[in-house]
DNA sequence: CTGGACTGTTTACAATCGTAGTCATGAAGT
DNA sequence: ACTTCATGACTACGATTGTAAACAGTCCAG
């Protein structure tokens, strides 16, 4: 279901590997900016797990967990979600507010110019 | 701070009216869809008013609520942390996921070109 | 004056979240 | 064989969330 922000970062630690990674290895890659205990990522994966956003198989003593839905769909949802709950379902009014924040850099621009002339294609 | 998705209900419903209202006054423009009872809506304009998010002046026995931050403010904020979270900052991916999911109308797409195009006048 | 009707306040309670300690167990070195 | 270390499982605990009942004070209708 519903993805926590500490999940999160789990996950989008298993989705920058390539191969599954045991719970040491992604403490090992998130404790450093975060600060998290062994412990805390063990849980999160506890957590993941149960709600059927990773898999594991077992290697040994211990386990090899790799994401179980892919980065693109999750992502894909929970955008939607996103332009539905605050936007109405249209995205032309996010781009309206960040463009007024001055939140757009000029590459940002053109990429998303690119990506809308190739819509029309 | 963070607003939830139930309270986020009852901000809408604040910023759609031009004049405060009273708490029995949201929950008949909210509870008709969402079949919240009238003590759920007090318990969001509760927790809302201690999180500065509204504001209200007493009108002999009631309250008059109105929001305390701008719709347009609130929106920015998230906006930009839902960018920062999923897409590293860059609209740019959001257009791109949102496009591959056929999300995009037509109007849409149109407005969006406009948005852009007023931006590098 | 007395009993509703209304209003905000307090309390409740299960679920989720962030963060982490403890425990049991098995592997591995000595 | 015994100690040590690594590992997943279980437990913990305060904060937030969703949802709401109970309560206390006040105002209006008899």
């Amino acid at each position: 279901m519903r993805i926590s922000d500490a999940e999160l970062e789990v996950m989008e630690t298993l989705w920058s590997s390539d191969e599954p990674l045991t719970a040491t290895d992604v403490a090992e890659r998130i404790g450093a900016d975060r600060g998290w205990s062994l412990t805390t990522v063990k849980t999160m994966l506890s957590r993941l797990s149960a709600k059927k956003a990773i898999t594991y198989s077992e290697e040994g003593r211990r386990y090899l967990y790799s994401p179980a839905i892919a980065r693109d769909s999750y992502v894909g949802r929970e955008s939607r979600r996103f332009v539905d709950q605050l936007f109405g379902g249209r995205l032309s009014p996010l781009v309206a507010r960040l463009a007024e924040e001055d939140a757009l850099t000029e590459e940002d621009i053109a990429a998303i110019e690119r990506i809308l002339k190739e819509l029309k294609s």
